[in-house]
DNA sequence: GCCATATACTGCGAGTACGTAGTATCATCT
DNA sequence: AGATGATACTACGTACTCGCAGTATATGGC
């Protein structure tokens, strides 16, 4: 299993205090570096939340695409979150494994398909969901500017990723 | 081999005009939402461009640490980062075999030790840096906010997710 | 229609991340 | 000093990610 990281973030949450100490000097950080941090802090808190839903924070969120969004190809999934398409597959594979999604004839072409939740798989990501709302909520209100703002910089910072 | 993921990220990131259409609602998604997105594009670009240095984007990110600071044991590195101590330790033995650091004693405590950058490893780092510093560049100009408000706010969620 | 090329996806395998359980050292209490 | 519990790290195994190579369908030129 690699699911349940409970015990660790806890731990690790636990003892940030205590490292209060450790210190990167900022001039040897760039907005990348921090995107990195934040992503781990994001990623470690997620898991560590969502744990007892048996989905993982990378999960959760193509659950969630796939709730606000109806049937979508693998590739549309992959090419929109910046992910390998053999990553897909997998994930693919896994949730359908769950009974979580199923795969649909895709009219437009014969090599894609489309992929809908089952209502397994809206009835686990609303579990995972009661689970993720508090600990959102928790970190819109420990920010220290109004969440609005901090969202138009990531966004700012995903187009600035994208273009090229 | 899962390091050079060139290949793939060019293709996706040459396709991204296309799949313009395929935008999620936002009012289906959050913070943490954008932190996943922009941390995949993120990722996907440094791995893709950092490939031929033989450094994923994690381990650049590692190696920058070591860079920048001197002598921190694995328990500090791993709180640091929000890795599991486990992780942390997979890190240091693949690094270590690299030749790219060395052990030393803590004179503080016989059950820990700490890391340094060999001279290989600071000369890995260096090469991977000439990788990165055009990519940097080239996100922060497409930036359409200045790099520090973006910073900002990434400091301030990185906080808001430690904070507890 | 036929061929060449591009695109959508999958099978497989290699390397990786990390949880569980264990060992070694440290800290605290008595 | 000895015992008890906490902490720093590692060995091992499992599940996972993703690159390579392959198959199937689509598309454009002729």
């Amino acid at each position: 299993m690699m699911r349940s990281r409970s015990n660790f973030v806890k731990r690790e949450f636990e003892s940030t205090e205590r490292d209060a100490g450790v210190v990167i000097p900022p001039e040897g950080t760039n907005v990348l570096f921090d995107v990195w941090l934040v992503s781990r802090a994001t990623f470690a808190l997620l898991d560590a939340s969502l744990a007892a839903s048996g989905l993982t924070a990378d999960e959760f969120a193509i659950y969630s695409v796939l709730t606000s969004t109806d049937a979508m190809t693998p590739g549309e999934l992959a090419r929109w979150m910046s992910a390998p398409l053999t990553s897909m597959s997998s994930y693919i594979k896994r949730f359908e494994s769950r009974g979580h999604i199923t795969r649909t004839a895709n009219p437009d072409d014969g090599r894609s398909y489309r992929i809908q939740l089952t209502a397994a798989g809206r009835a686990t990501h609303r579990a995972a969901g009661k689970l993720f709302q508090p600990v959102l909520d928790r970190v819109e209100q420990s920010l220290d500017q109004p969440a609005p703002t901090v969202r138009d910089a990531l966004h700012s910072l995903h187009r600035a990723l994208l273009a090229d």
